[in-house]
DNA sequence: GTTTCCATTTCGTCA
DNA sequence: TGACGAAGTGGAAAC
């Protein structure tokens, strides 16, 4: 039988050098690269690039930071931009010529190379970071009905909604309206792409809803986006569908919360 | 007499902590964005972001790097992109809580923040870095003039050069020729948009050669572009005008390079 | 794969 | 300072 221990990694997360010479330096590149860990170089380099463009950049000091998968970033003391980078996948090559130390990156398709020439090296960092961490952006499930409450347009224009919240299946945000010409509208909201379950769901609903009125009564989808048989299946159910991102409504939702801001401070200081 | 010496700089170019406790950490950091040093921070943190839009990372090895801007990049070890950042010019404001360093960056218009929690920190290094390289993208103003010269065209048909080469003022590179109805021409370069020196500093060129011929003598300024007070002079001192790209201008010279290369290659293989 | 469109776009230039 | 457009755009989704 197997047996699986958790064993306390051998490499440390952070392996530095301060001041490495040149073919020190080249050494510990040239394994952090094959090993994908990440490297930070810290020192003054020259830059020339090739490929979707030519750019030359002249002798300063940076922070050039190359990944686990082989992307690469020159970072100039200012500003959000790297001044040079490569994207992920690319190729290593790394010399030393007299005092320096030459790293040149190349892709193909396109076909692009960069070369960095480092006169002096401060300091290196080789990494072995860990990230498993999940990255969640814009607006829940919730927050996007909220978001199409405060501000109907995000359906269609002319659309008023009646807050009614109740929720039909746990997961499920719904909103009931009337439309321009009058029309009930009933609406369901996914975070994510809309798949056959909350079509049939939404279709169940309206058919709910026509048992106890007279007037028409429209079910649209809203979803970032929806895969192509749930598509076929919504033309079949006769519902609509409706693209609209979490990101999208994240953006509404701030731009609420940023007036009732100004309109407090507002108030506020009319009250004084 | 004042004497001055080449004295070493009291600041390290790199200041490294390795495993720092949270309050040695926070004055690191603290110190490091107050003096608008860039500082570099490895270990394992959750980012929550509210602005423009909102976001959460969990929990998961990283690197932040702030910069002298105040700009903030916060690094996986893979991609490009940083996962999360903040514009140049944002507000700092740092805690322990617990046995975790806070990190917390605002910015006015659009507000946005970003608050950065470590529960453990690898390493911080802090950087002093001096660059005062510049930077251009596609030709430099020497390429520039030698795309010119191999391919007069670039100005107007017809146009012959003589690679005179004679520079006027450093930074600028001038080129002589003759067009089509045997005029002198006069040519100066200007990499970014051309601004009222280059205009006169033409003009008086000019001006230096009708001193030496009986012949014609054109003035052309030749930049990407050319402010509209500029042009007013450019008319008033006699001079013309030829937009040109250092875009175009490289264009024009990775064709040549690549037809030496193919040339050869070609003239290497009827060799063998 | 290629194309299209969005972005916490960023970044410059110009009015 | 705000508006407009380009970018070695990058990145995701659609086709």
């Amino acid at each position: 039988m197997l047996c699986v221990v958790d064993v306390p990694r051998a490499i440390k997360p952070v392996d530095f050098l301060e001041k490495p010479r040149p073919e020190v330096a080249r050494e510990a590149v040239e394994r952090g690269v094959s090993e994908h860990r990440c490297v930070i170089i810290i020192g003054a380099c020259e830059v020339s690039y090739r490929g979707r463009a030519s750019s030359k950049l002249e002798l300063g000091e940076r922070v050039v930071f190359i990944k686990e998968d082989g992307a690469l970033l020159v970072h100039r003391p200012s500003q959000y931009s790297p001044v040079n980078w490569m994207p992920p996948q690319c190729l290593y090559e790394t010399r030393t010529v007299g005092n320096s130390l030459v790293i040149k990156a190349v892709r193909r398709k396109p076909s692009e190379a960069i070369e960095i020439t480092f006169n002096r090296i401060h300091a290196i960092a080789t990494l072995t970071l860990t990230d498993r961490g999940e990255f969640s952006l814009y607006a829940s499930e919730e927050e996007m009905g909220e978001a199409i409450k405060s501000d109907p347009n995000l359906i269609e224009p002319d659309l008023r909604l009646t807050s009614m919240e109740k929720k039909v299946e746990p997961g499920f945000i719904d909103l009931y309206g009337t439309d321009k010409q009058g029309r009930l509208v009933v609406i369901e909201v996914k975070r994510t792409t809309a798949g056959r379950r909350a079509a049939t769901q939404l279709a169940r609903y309206v058919e709910a809803i026509k048992q106890h009125t007279n007037r028409k009564v429209r079910g649209i989808l809203v979803a970032p986006n929806i895969s192509k048989e749930t598509k076929t299946l919504l033309a079949t159910l006769n519902i609509e569908f409706k693209q609209l991102s979490p990101r999208r409504c994240a953006e509404t939702l701030n731009r609420k919360r940023e007036r009732e801001t100004l309109d407090k401070y507002a108030r506020n200081t009319k009250m004084d």
